[in-house]
DNA sequence: ACTGTGTTA
DNA sequence: TCAATAACACAGT
């Protein structure tokens, strides 16, 4: 406890120290003095605003610590305990509640044996064609990810790999500079070979006994080649080698089954070199063991230091920690650093999706005259509009970003409610922004070395296609004169700026030339006429949006056949929200068939929110076990729900209540622990009992009583992402128990055991009131799916994406995303 | 829902 | 190394 407290109130200089990115956990820095490095930045930083900005920083950061240390202090061994049941408990139903949605979806969602292939080019290249056909040859579907980065599946080159003759895997040194290039084929073949866990012994032997006339003939002798094996570990080579041939670039890797491994594999050796994790969960484990967390992406420094003050150094100590985590971070957060403590990761390499905003910002030495930074404004509103145009964009938001000479950052935002994409639209809108920051510092002059506009809220493409109907439908209608008598002037001039200058400052020579600096490209000889037309078209052309919108929706699309998600009965439907209202039927029928078949009990329901996960869980598995028919409906309602809003979690969590009193309040903790296991059917027989037969029986059992509905379809089997280890069934009900098994099985085993419970310090004697404790009103709810808020002390993750598709509503976007 | 800040890559 | 760009989480309103 002493030692996080240290940690939490350490002192500045080590601080600042880790601010500025001196910290040597990320590969590269091992080699380097450290001290050396602090010392000169130091000299150069200190006392300059930047320095004291950086200093203001960190002690913010410091302050959130103490925050988070003071609520630790505060949990109790009760919350922990609670925790520890619910955080494992609740993530896993979370993560794969989804399960019986669509087979097909979840098996390759949790099942495929991926292999990925982050390069990480050393030199900023221009990572151009060549390279990519390259890439494309292993996976057509490689995923570029900004410029030095490609994550490939190579899974399917690997099995078309196997009957390749040899000299389809045969590879050429350049010849065209003959001395360099040898030298460097020796450097490769060295490196090639060091520090790798299975470099194969092969490589760049045996060559040389093979001659052939034809390569002889075309200058490439055998001497010259080297024959890459079949193995993804030589897959990986070859397309190293033949980047480094073709561009002169080198590039480390990572093969792993998920992306998050593979990329933390490509940073283990990483000048120029690859690592591969095997896709057994034993090696994933050893490999998270000692892995210090900052070298997980999206962990930096500030999330480091956090969780250093809880002690937590290393992934594992992050796993054994999850029950705090789950108290002090949000449930986004812990159930990422759950994920990452377990190896998990994603395993698809979906396409990143539309762009969300686009900016352009500047740095420059002081700027403090007000025309200057109109003027700089305007210019960055110009380049911003060219970028916007280049890829069709137009935004409804505008932010403006400023930071001040002491490196302090603002931001100010103004949303329109129709969206701009030229330069004056922008300006238009920043340049308001702008004025109230120089209004507000105001006599003073706003000294300021950084300003930047950015503009999102672009319309989806759905919505572009209306507007331009409805637009298109508006002019040719030639209804505006009808329209113009709904909009009274005064609204229109807000409905296009809803920080109008009118409202606070801007004369009407301001407004004036505002208009006419907005109507300068559009149209208009006459003035005054021409602002009206400006205002009015725009405003119009939002009405027509508004109005037409589902009309236009039904009238819009050819009609499509869809399988609902949840009845599985056809759906012909000509769009798509139709379809989702069919969906919503679906699944609200289905609460209500629930509703009505558990028996509801009110005064428990408020004390027991805490428990509905689980219960909901066990409720569902029981009716899988004894009911098949109707098990399939109810199942999926429930897990569609699972994955579902907040909202609708919450809302489902109110309309199923859980089972009897007496179950919900179990007296203790092996109560608990027998009524889980048993409920959910992990562990038929005793819980102690915790080995692989284990897993075989249940399933053999499970998969003779289980709906066809929950097969896979497909003959891909099926491998647990906890254990890593590929089981037999191919049944999903079945396998997501063993799934369930191996994420609950160190927790039973801590509970039953009594030991290895993070802090040793609690005192397990409490555990008989624990539960019932945890059951009364005035306990803190920490339930995830209640929606209870945590205060902030949470660090991002680039699992975002993943979050946000486990957040989206039960629509058809879903299903077919 | 929108805005503003902070973290991360 | 540093600046620029983008995404996202969270909190406050």
């Amino acid at each position: 406890m002493d030692d996080m407290k240290k940690a939490a109130n350490s002192s500045c200089n080590d601080g600042v120290l880790l601010r500025m990115g001196l910290n040597d956990n990320k590969a590269g820095m091992q080699g380097l003095d450290k001290e050396k490095i602090n010392k000169i930045i130091m000299d150069a930083t200190k006392g300059s605003r930047f320095y004291e900005n950086e200093l203001k920083k960190d002690q913010q950061v410091n302050q959130r610590i103490e925050k988070m240390m003071q609520l630790k202090e505060k949990v109790t061994t009760q919350q922990l305990l609670k925790a520890q049941l619910q955080s494992t408990s609740n993530y896993h139903a979370r993560r794969f509640g989804v399960r019986a949605a669509m087979p097909g979806f979840i098996a390759k969602r949790l099942c495929p044996h991926l292999t990925i292939v982050p390069l990480n080019f050393e030199k900023y290249g221009k990572v151009s064609k060549e390279v990519r056909e390259i890439l494309a040859e292993y996976d057509p579907n490689f995923m570029p990810m900004g410029l030095d980065e490609a994550y490939l599946n190579i899974t399917e080159h690997l099995e078309e790999r196997l009957n390749w003759p040899e000299d389809r895997r045969r590879f050429f040194f350049n010849t065209e500079s003959t001395t360099r290039i040898d030298k460097d084929g020796m450097n490769m073949s060295a490196k090639f070979n060091e520090g790798e866990v299975s470099s194969s012994p092969v490589l760049f032997e045996d060559n040389t006994s093979l001659m052939d006339d034809g390569f002889e003939q075309r200058g490439l002798s055998v001497e010259n080649s080297v024959v890459f094996g079949t193995s993804a570990e030589e897959v990986v080579k070859e397309i190293r080698f033949r980047i480094e041939q073709k561009t002169q670039l080198t590039a480390s890797a990572g093969i792993a089954p998920n992306t998050m491994l593979a990329k933390m594999c490509s940073d283990r050796n990483k000048p120029n070199g690859q690592y591969r994790i095997s896709p057994e969960r034993q090696a994933v484990l050893d490999f998270l063991k000692d892995l210090p967390i900052r070298k997980v992406p999206g962990i930096g420094k500030v999330t480091e230091k956090m969780l250093k003050a809880l002690g937590i150094v290393t992934c594992s100590e992050l796993y054994q920690q999850r029950a705090l985590l789950s108290l002090l971070f949000s449930e986004v957060s812990w159930r990422n650093f759950l994920d990452i403590s377990l190896g998990l990761g994603s395993t698809h390499l979906e396409k990143d999706g539309e762009r969300k905003s686009m900016s352009t910002e500047r740095t420059f030495s002081e700027i403090n005259t007000a025309e200057d930074q109109y003027n700089l404004c305007r210019e960055l509103c110009r380049d911003l509009a060219q970028d916007l145009q280049k890829e069709g964009l137009k935004g409804k938001t505008v932010t403006l970003k400023l930071k001040n000479v002491n490196f302090e950052v603002k931001t100010r935002a103004s949303t329109v409610l129709s969206s701009v994409s030229t330069e004056e639209e922008i300006f238009a809108v920043a340049k308001d922004l702008l004025g109230t920051e120089i209004d507000s510092v105001a006599p003073h002059p706003l000294r300021i070395r950084l300003m930047g506009v950015r503009v999102s809220g672009f319309l989806t493409e759905e919505e572009k296609k209306y507007q331009q109907r409805s637009i298109t439908s508006f002019l040719k209608s030639g209804k505006e004169i009808g329209f113009l008598r709904l909009q009274p002037e005064k609204s229109n001039q807000e409905y296009f700026t809803k920080n109008s200058e009118a409202s606070h400052r801007g004369s009407f020579f301001d407004q004036k030339r505002a208009a006419r600096q907005l109507n300068s490209e559009n149209i208009s000889p006459n003035e005054s006429r021409g602002k009206q037309l400006f205002h009015d078209d725009k405003s119009s052309a939002n009405f027509v949006e508004e109005r037409k919108k589902v009309t236009d929706l039904q009238n819009s699309n050819a009609r499509e056949i869809f399988t609902c998600p949840v009845c599985f009965e056809e759906q012909s439907s000509n769009n798509l929200e139709e379809l989702n209202r069919h969906i919503d039927g679906c699944l609200s029928g289905m609460h209500v068939k629930d509703t009505v078949e558990i028996s509801k009990n009110d005064s428990s329901r408020e004390n027991t929110p805490n428990f509905l996960p689980q219960f909901k869980n066990e409720h569902v598995d029981e009716r899988e076990k004894n009911n098949t028919d109707q098990l399939a409906g109810t199942d999926q309602s429930a897990n569609v729900s699972d994955s579902s809003t907040n909202n609708s979690t919450e809302k489902f969590g109110q309309i199923i209540p859980d089972k009897s009193p007496r179950e919900r309040q179990p007296s203790n903790l092996s109560d608990i622990v027998r009524n889980m296991c048993m409920k959910q059917c992990l562990f038929p027989k005793r819980i102690s009992q915790d080995n692989e037969d284990h897993f075989d029986k249940t399933e053999q059992i499970e998969g003779t009583s289980s709906s066809h509905f929950f097969d896979t379809r497909e003959d891909t089997a099926l491998v647990c992402p906890v254990c890593n280890s590929e089981q037999k069934t191919t049944n999903l009900v079945s396998f997501n128990r063993h799934v369930d098994v191996c994420l609950n099985k160190g927790l039973i085993q801590e509970l039953t055991e009594k030991e290895d419970f993070p802090t040793k310090t609690y005192n397990m004697e409490n555990s008989n009131r624990v539960f019932s404790g945890c059951l009364s009103k005035g306990q803190q709810c920490a339930n995830p799916s209640q929606g209870t808020k945590r205060s902030g002390l949470t660090a991002s993750q680039s699992v975002s994406k993943k979050a946000k598709s486990s957040n989206s509503k039960h629509t058809i976007e879903m299903f077919f995303k």
